[in-house]
DNA sequence: CTAACTTAGTTGGATATTTACACTAAGCCT
DNA sequence: AGGCTTAGTGTAAATATCCAACTAAGTTAG
């Protein structure tokens, strides 16, 4: 095919994000109330325009928009999948470009409550989050979903939810929670001493009324680190 | 963050496609040469825009575009990725959403020759195809790859370069050439057995100057079967 | 001060799975 | 009939998993 500029169609384009974090009920997702049509008063996955001044790239535009919803800089950041088509939006063709991140438990702290405007967690439930979404974006979070739980089994993943610094136990626990089964300790520890993305921080212990434990905080707290087998 | 449609920056978007099949060389990649510019008499993969009035998704219009350039239409697809930046076209901001097909070597056959224009089959060395690419198609490219290695590891991709019917040992052969290294015969065959994306051809054998060898075919030669451990 | 309690972290052994490699099977060719 | 080649199976050693007990190191109660 040919290229000539005047064929060029350019739809409408968002950055949408699956922005999830810890709660007490478990993981959650950050959802935002849209204030305009279409599907206003509605819930939907935060999401913005792209700026083509300020945004160098995609994934620059996905860290402002979470910024601008978060206030959090450096989280764990991978792109999704990008949706499109003529239906999804009642105003004709738009593409999204989907971005999962996910927000250390001291990410969330420190921003209690500090959120923009309507956005709220919403912890997810056996079957997703028990609302209808906007656009498409019930199908989204399921493909998101998905997607985490997937790399749960064979990465890292659960490290980006923590704390920047934690213990083995509380790791188990986060790759349990999201797994919805129970694993080995020793298996685990295994596991965890093989893949080699953890190293323990020096002196630091968690105390409590028992036996102090270790710290360990991620080797590269951006990036996924993969492991050979399943847990 | 409202959303006034005058906000709405429309990128300059088009799909992009990584196709590859299977020659005598090994996995090879359908390149094409630019006509215009920019970057024109470069190799590049082969794209297209959006019609807006004849695509209803971007899967549609992956499919259009494959079938343009290949007349193929029914192949294995899956999106890859997005990227977009201020700086990958140098007209300015615009985006690729990335398509991976896989063509079986039935097709390929068929099409011997009949292929668009100034489309040709490369084969994927060491290091990739040995040219270098327009705009920012060699990482994609190289991303490409990296999906389809990792991919060998746990599912029936490599199924769906074969023709339609296939011997175990053709198979095998596949997901050595992919993965660079050799697999044990029997581990191979328990693997498949259990993975039951396979059915047998009844009746169906490969017959040369040996042993008669069963025939087996995808179940599914749209889709991709995973299994549960690595090869 | 010591014993009970709690969670951290290790060890060991029964059982299942993987791996490497050898063996048998079934055709064609001479 | 015997040799050759590739198809397909069997098997024993090594490895991983599962389950559970055990030791370690602190706090708290008496």
């Amino acid at each position: 095919m040919t290229s000539h500029d005047n064929d060029a169609f350019k739809p409408i384009a968002t950055v949408d994000l699956a922005i999830f974090s810890l709660s007490p009920a478990g993981l959650s997702v950050l959802l935002v109330r849209r204030a305009n049509a279409p599907f206003s008063g509605d819930w939907a996955l935060p999401g913005g325009w792209i700026h083509i001044d300020e945004d160098a790239d995609l994934e620059a535009a996905a860290r402002r928009v979470l910024k601008e919803k978060t206030g959090v800089e450096t989280p764990y950041l991978e792109q999704l999948q990008t949706t499109g088509s003529r239906t999804r939006d009642p105003r004709g063709w738009s593409i999204s470009i989907v971005y999962i991140a996910l927000l250390s438990a001291d990410d969330v702290a420190e921003r209690q409550g500090g959120m923009a405007g309507e956005a709220e967690w919403r912890p997810i439930g056996g079957e997703g989050v028990g609302l209808s979404l906007a656009f498409d974006h019930a199908a989204l979070l399921k493909e998101a979903l998905g997607r985490i739980r997937s790399k749960v089994e064979y990465s890292s993943l659960p490290g980006h939810l923590l704390p920047v610094h934690f213990t083995l136990s509380e790791l188990q626990s986060v790759y349990e929670t999201l797994l919805g089964r129970k694993l080995d300790k020793s298996a685990f520890r295994k596991r965890m001493a093989e893949a080699d993305f953890l190293e323990p921080v020096e002196g630091e212990m968690r105390r409590a009324s028992n036996r102090p434990a270790q710290m360990f905080r991620l080797k590269d707290a951006q990036s996924l680190a993969l492991f050979d087998r399943t847990l």
